[in-house]
RNA sequence: GCCGCCGUAGCUCAGUGGUAGAGCGCUCCCUUGGUAAGGGCGAGGUCGUGGGUUCAAAUCCCAUCGGUGGCUCCA
């Protein structure tokens, strides 16, 4: 015992994990009695309106009731660092948490055990938080939100009513209050033909609409709304009891759980994503954005311009079929037309083969449709098409690689300059007719489906030939434009955004059916409407479609005053029915950022005052992950521009910079056969020679995604228990650069501890706990100093955490070999190199500055300037190349000229050697990097 | 098939025209009443390959191979 004792003076202070959790947590509880991490809104005690914002967002976490795995804290790591950084620059850091804690697996849950999902997840995010403290987070708590809270929900259905108010003006592109669609119909100023809305002139027929009925009115008011009703043929998954959105199938299958889809039409809410296509491409040029996600959600949009053909169907005067395409040039090249299976103009036909076709295409899934992607099949549905410009018949086929939901639902097939409509015509033995030649005159039997010259494209109507394929297009759209057959259009691969849920755990939508089954929208003070509890959660498995809402009966069979519905638009004691479906689980995501500026607000979602100090120029930084490219990124953009439109934010998008952090990863072990073995039950032998524990067998280390299966997930409570959390971040920063992917080992963590160790032990004396400093500088790690304090800004403002670290070891590397066994750095040093490493590992810096003299929250600290002469030396040693080789270096004033460089030079024996008695032909003198001698002959 | 990104030490990564670097791992030495410990010295790279531009290329250009992410019957 005694000697125990001993041993535990002598080395009292050394920076173990003991030591460190012990400092990790007085800092934090420090932090707590502060208020450090909060940051004041316009109105409030401390706020500054001089001071530069910084808005610095991190996707907020589904709260799972696994707890975080080391990959979640990645991003918010990396954000902490730069949020500290910049506040300690000045700047008004708005850096906030919360839950996105709607969502299917609580629900499912809930199923299992009979839990309330409400239960679960109030759990689940207590967990998360506790975990989320350990790591020293400089994030401002009292700014939480979680979108399960009725104070979040009630503002999440608010916007969507602002959505189902508001309709996409043709004339302006832009969401605006439905009240001006009803004016200007009725002024004339818009003009309907009952399906589009225009200004008047550019619609071939249209309704008066002060003659219309009230309910045909009503019915096309409904129709241009931003929140729609629609039935539509939808993802509908039997054993998730839920309609999916596109997004959410993948190959057939549902994106959770692989479970089988099919297609079924139902009745469902959608927005009008589609009407924002344009702006959601062409706004992303401004973004600060990866290039790789920009690229992604162009693709996704999928703009494409092209044409809107009409063909009459003979013999059909009442009929005509419209075609998309992209090359309108290609006209005289069509010598067939193909209608998906879903097309009306099937059920005109009563041929059985035609019908026994599409039903069979109906039961195929995506998937089934896909994977035979050679093998076309169709059938021909006996109807023609009479070419609107030469007057030819073409016949009519039925296939499905036509698809109803892009375009027409019809094309017009050119098999000289498709490969779809040649391995189609191929097939079917149809007439193959060139009309484009390559530019450079070869021709070619393959199917040329580049641009080139328009060739066997004449008749009396019109003639093509010798037109570049630009100059054609144009021709051909004018030509049907004055003949009436045909426009110009441009189509989106994106569709409108399917927005009901048949799931429990989710926002109830804030409207209403009638007796006569017209909707009638809650009025803003009946919100929220809130979740009614359910005895059982168990989804009704069928074929039809059954909200899991209907089950709560007494909630759903209400009178309109009861549910909210304003005395205008209904007398209370209407009975109405409630819409039963819920908001899928990207809805509270899609405005989050906007409550955190505000988040108590009782009476608006945002304050004016908060909107104008944060939200103007949007979110400076966004950082998450790039599996969200194409969803929530798009969706949040969505509702960001209607808000704005609607003149409710100050900005048209809501982030401008955006980061994805790297996929973590883990090692994973693999048997010869491909087969994996759980991490746990492989062994070391050797160095990097690994064995399964049952067979003996050897087997290969390979890298893959942490996962359950393979129980390779590594739980940070455990690493922070034995190293603490300022190792643990300056770990995850220093693997490799944020936005690559990398492998967590577990062994490699020791050398950011041993740095934390050699930093403790540079300042600290590990017997006493005092601090070692001395009182006169030491010129060369002052020089170190500044060079660091230059390098780690930049750094930290690039994301470069991972050289920013490699900086701090260096200087804390050359400081210890400079000083030897001496005290290294005076008080104001030790408390500069404090601050520099407190973005980083802020416990420890903080108390590092404490003991060195500089008591407070380090946070408040200011960042550390640097002086421009510091970074450069007078005396430099300047390598010496002969013929582009290295050949040495000579010691130099940094600033010597030519003569002096080569006089010096000439003095040295081996760059004379090198030389080889040659004459110097040239010299090069880059001053400061090099020279290099051009010997001549 | 198309698009994006990446190939640098055994491993994970810095280094965007000017002497190839860091951490881990490895050799050897020292220290040890801090022990999966500490300190020190060192080895290890024709920068995927082949061309080109340049006084000079890991870096710029072209080609090629390998890896990785995304899209894909979208007319």
């Amino acid at each position: 015992m005694a000697e125990d004792t001993h041993a535990n003076e002598k080395t009292a202070f050394r920076y173990d994990g003991a030591l460190a959790r012990d400092i990790e947590t007085r800092r934090q509880k420090h932090w707590e009695q502060e208020n450090a991490h909060h940051v004041p809104n316009p109105g409030e005690v401390g706020f500054n309106p001089d001071q530069k914002k910084f808005y610095c967002l991190d996707m907020f976490p589904y709260p799972s009731g696994k707890g975080l795995h080391v990959g979640h804290p990645l991003g918010y790591i990396g954000t902490d660092i730069i949020c500290r950084f910049r506040r300690m620059k000045g700047e008004a850091v708005l850096h906030p948490m919360g839950w996105d804690a709607f969502g299917l697996p609580a629900e499912q849950y809930a199923i299992q055990t009979g839990v309330h999902p409400a239960t679960t997840t109030q759990t689940a995010i207590n967990t998360y938080r506790r975990q989320l403290k350990a790591f020293g987070f400089s994030y401002d708590w009292s700014r939480e939100v979680a979108t399960i809270d009725q104070d979040y929900y009630r503002w999440t259905q608010w916007i969507w009513l602002q959505a189902y108010e508001s309709f996409c003006d043709p004339r302006t592109g832009k969401a605006t209050p439905i009240h001006v669609l009803e004016e200007d119909l009725s002024t004339g100023n818009l003009v309907t033909d009952g399906q589009s809305i225009t200004a008047p002139g550019e619609l071939s027929s249209t309704l008066t609409w002060n003659e219309l009925e009230k309910t045909k009115q009503l019915d096309v008011i409904d129709n241009q709304r931003l929140a729609y009703l629609s039935k539509q043929v939808v993802n509908w998954c039997p054993a998730l009891g839920t309609a999916l959105a596109n997004e959410e199938v993948i190959d057939g299958k549902s994106e959770r759980g692989g479970h089988p889809v099919v297609r079924k039409p139902l009745k469902q809410w959608m927005f009008r994503i589609t009407s924002f296509a344009d702006r959601l491409v062409n706004d992303l040029q401004d973004l600060d954005w990866p290039h790789s996600t920009k690229v992604q959600q162009r693709e996704w949009i999928g703009r494409s311009e092209g044409a809107a053909i009409r063909f009459s169907v003979e013999g059909h005067a009442d009929q005509s079929l419209e075609v998309f395409t992209t090359r309108p040039d290609t006209l005289f090249g069509a010598t067939f037309l193909v209608v998906a299976p879903e097309h009306p103009l099937v059920q005109r036909v009563k041929d059985p083969a035609v019908h026994a076709y599409c039903t069979e295409a109906a039961n195929r899934t995506e998937r089934e449709r896909q994977s035979e992607d050679d093998e076309k099949t169709g059938v021909p549905l006996g109807l023609h098409g009479i070419h609107p410009v030469s007057g030819e018949l073409v016949p009519i086929w039925v296939a499905d690689y036509v698809l109803m939901g892009y375009g027409t639902g019809a094309i017009m097939a050119v098999p000289g300059h498709d490969d779809r409509d040649h391995a189609f015509a191929t097939k079917f033995d149809i007439d193959i007719k060139n009309v484009v030649a390559p530019d450079d005159g070869k021709t070619t039997d393959d199917c040329f489906t580049e641009h080139g010259i328009a060739i066997n494209s004449s008749c009396a109507a019109l003639s093509l030939d010798g037109l570049s394929t630009a100059e054609a297009k144009a021709t051909m759209i004018n030509w049907l434009v004055s003949n009436g057959s045909g426009e110009r259009r441009v189509t989106y691969r994106l569709r409108d955004w399917l927005f009901s849920r048949q799931r429990y755990w989710g926002e109830p939508f804030p409207i209403v059916f009638g007796p006569d089954g017209r909707c009638h929208p809650v009025s803003d003070a009946g919100l929220p409407v809130e979740l009614p509890d359910l005895a059982d959660y168990e989804p009704v498995i069928s074929d039809e479609p059954q909200p899991l809402l209907a089950k709560a009966t007494d909630w759903v069979q209400t009178t309109a005053g009861a549910a909210g519905v304003s005395p205008d638009r209904l007398p209370p004691e209407t009975p109405v029915t409630r819409e039963t479906n819920t908001m899928p689980g990207w809805a509270g995501s899609c405005w989050y950022w906007i409550r955190y500026c505000d988040p108590t607000n009782t009476d608006a979602f945002i304050s004016e005052e908060a909107k104008a100090f944060w939200l103007n120029g949007g979110v400076d930084l966004y950082v998450g992950g790039a599996e969200h490219a194409t969803l929530h990124l798009l969706y949040a953009r969505f509702w960001h521009k209607f808000l704005f439109d609607l003149g409710h934010l100050p900005t048209s998008e809501p982030f401008q910079r955006l980061f994805h952090q790297g996929l973590l990863t883990a090692f994973a072990f693999q048997r010869d056969n491909g087969q994996l073995v759980p991490t746990d039950e492989v062994e070391e032998t050797t160095e990097d020679v690994f064995v399964a524990k049952d067979t003996g067998e050897s087997v290969r280390r390979i890298v893959a995604k942490m996962s359950k299966s393979l129980r390779n997930v590594v739980n940070p409570d455990d690493v922070i228990a034995e190293f603490g959390a300022d190792t643990f971040r300056l770990y995850e920063m220093y693997m490799g650069p944020l936005d690559a992917s990398k492998p967590w080992n577990t062994r490699d963590i020791v050398g950011v501890y041993r740095f934390l160790q050699r930093a403790w032990r540079l300042l600290i004396n590990e017997s006493t706990g005092e601090p070692r400093l001395r009182s006169e500088t030491h010129e060369g790690i002052e020089q170190q100093l500044h060079r660091t304090i230059a390098k780690v800004g930049d750094d930290i403002e690039r994301l470069a955490n991972n050289t920013a670290i490699a900086a701090l070891i260096e200087f804390v590397n050359f400081a210890g070999k400079q000083s030897g066994n001496q005290p290294a750095l005076t008080p104001d040093q030790a408390d500069r190199f404090a601050r520099l490493l407190g973005p980083f590992a802020p416990h420890i810096a903080e108390e590092l500055r404490e003991r060195c003299g500089s008591p407070g929250c380090i946070i408040h600290a200011k960042w550390p300037n640097f002086d421009e002469s510091m970074l450069v030396d007078d005396t430099i040693e300047l390598p010496v190349q002969v013929a582009g080789k290295m050949k040495g270096k000579v010691t130099m004033p940094a600033d010597a000229d030519e003569e002096t460089v080569k006089s010096l030079v000439l003095a040295d024996d081996k760059i004379v050697a090198a030389l080889e008695g040659r004459s110097i032909r040239k010299l090069i003198l880059v001053p400061g990097r090099i020279v290099n001698l051009i010997p001549g002959d």
